[in-house]
Order: C-alpha cells, then sequence, then structure tokens
DNA sequence: AGGCAAATGTAGCACAGGCTACACATCGAT
DNA sequence: ATCGATGTGTAGCCTGTGCTACATTTGCCT
C-alpha cells in the first residue's frame, strides 16, 4: 500500500489560523486608526477593509463576543485590554514580516500586500527566524 | 482631518485569495495522492485535510464546478487539464516556500506547517524573490 | 427648533466550509 | 452468493463573512 504524504494537522492549524486572521485585522486596523484619529467608527473600518458597514457591525460583534472589544450603539469603538494586547502583537509581526520581505528585495507595494496575508501564517519560531536575517544585515 | 493609513485593495486581496486557497490544496493533495498510490478517492481527502468526508464531497462538488476535477459517482478524483495545471504551479509555489523557509534557518516541521499557509499570499514577485534568495545560497 | 446628511442598526439573503446521522453502493472474503 | 466493512451519497444543521434594502439615530447647520 502506497504511503501517502502525511500532512497531519497542517491542514488544520492552517484553519483555525483562518479563524484568528479576521479579529487580528481588526484589532490592528482598529489600533492604527485610533492612533490616527483618536476614535474608531465602523465607517472607517469598512472603508479600510473596503466591505459594507453591516459586514464591519457584525464582525465586530463577534470580537465582542470574544472580548476584544467594547461597544454600545452609536457610540464609538473601544479596544478591551486583550485586544490591545493582540493589537500590540500582530502589529510588530506584521512590521517584522514586512520588513523581512524588503529586505529579501520584494517592491515596497507587494511587500505590503503580501505581508498583510503572510503575517497570520507566521509561526513563532519563523518570525525569530525573519528577525534575525533582519539582524543579521 | 486625521488621515488614516490606505490599504486600498489589500485586504480584498487577501479575501480573493482564500477563495483559491482550498482549491489549490485540494488540487495539490489530489495530485501527490494520486502520484502515491494511482487514483485519489474522497476519503484520502477526508484523511489528509482531518475533516468529514462530507465536507470533502461538497468541496469536490465546487471544484468540478469550476472546473478543476471531474467526478462520477464512487468513482475516483480526477483532475482535469486546469486542475493538473493548478496542481503544479501550487506545488511549485510551495516547495520553493518551503525550500526558502529552510534556507533562513527554519526547522523543518515548522518550515512544513507554515509553508502551507503561507503559499496562498506569496505574490509571484515575492515568490521570484525568494528563488533568487535560494539560487545565491 | 427643524431638517438634512452621515452613521448606525436591523431584516433577510447568499455562499463557503464545517458537522452528525443515516441511507445506499461496492468489493473482497468466505 | 451473501455478508460485512468500507466508501459514498443525502438531509439537515451551524457559523462565518459577504451583500442590499430599509429604518433609525446623531450631529451639525441654518
Amino acid at each position: 500500500m502506497a504511503t501517502k504524504k502525511q500532512k497531519i494537522n497542517r491542514h488544520s492549524r492552517v484553519r483555525s489560523d483562518h479563524r484568528t486572521e479576521l479579529a487580528e485585522d481588526y484589532v490592528e486596523a482598529i489600533a492604527d486608526i485610533v492612533d490616527a484619529s483618536g476614535t474608531c467608527r465602523a465607517v472607517d473600518l469598512a472603508q479600510q477593509f473596503q466591505v459594507s458597514h453591516v459586514t464591519v457591525n457584525r464582525t465586530i460583534s463577534r470580537l465582542e463576543r470574544d472580548g476584544y472589544v467594547t461597544t454600545a450603539p452609536y457610540a464609538p469603538i473601544e479596544l478591551t485590554k486583550a485586544g490591545r494586547r493582540l493589537a500590540e502583537t500582530s502589529q510588530q509581526r506584521h512590521e517584522v514580516v514586512f520588513q523581512f520581505l524588503l529586505a529579501i528585495g520584494v517592491g515596497e507595494s507587494a511587500a505590503a500586500a503580501d505581508s498583510e496575508g503572510i503575517e497570520h501564517h507566521v509561526s513563532p519560531e519563523t518570525l525569530a527566524a525573519m528577525k534575525a536575517f533582519l539582524d543579521e544585515q
């Protein structure tokens, strides 16, 4: 019986990564927007992600359920402590990936776009390797 | 009015990447399984991806709808020409990403896991940069 | 204060991608 | 030839993530 290549749990990890991706993207964006303009409204996120405000609304509901943000009707969105923590680690990881791509010769705009997708699939080990590479430069 | 960092279309690209991810993973897996054992059955894919055979079934239906595979009741799954093409480019890209991660010092198992998630977000430009890096070694 | 524009909320729809439970088909071994 | 194990198919459910259309609230301007 021919042995099939085993990739046990790798795909499971990719799937679970996906579940946290949007949360990371949102808290990151919320933190950015708060930094830039003081408060974050749903409409800002809708513009950022190029989705309808309805989609933002429901995503924010999930984030609230999961303890990353607090909201009140018609009020700005606020990050919880957990939300801020997640935003910070996401931002840092994002920055490392972005700088790393630049360092291996990828152009600014492709690096920006790719790092957006890649950051969520970078394990601590790979992140460390990227950091080490940047330090060696 | 404070200018919010604009990331126009970056997130849109990530979203559209996601739509093709599963297709790429599946055709890649199908090609691998056919190479290893001659034919690919739904049950093989269920084991590979650690999902139920029902999920496989429906994913395969979408792949058939999209022209990547052909199926018949109780028969093995066959790749179409388009499916084989997609599988090949996915496999190559996957291999480059995997080798690249190894080259920057990531361990075998983390590289295997991460490349699974990363490969789908690597633009041609970044892929070329990775290839160039590997050639320089 | 009144009214308009912008922001937010709500209802209801679609599709992807998970699942369990159960029904039916196929194939190999006796 | 049948029977049991294994593989497939079907029904029906859930969640996430997208949408349009419409209702409501806010906030600003006159």
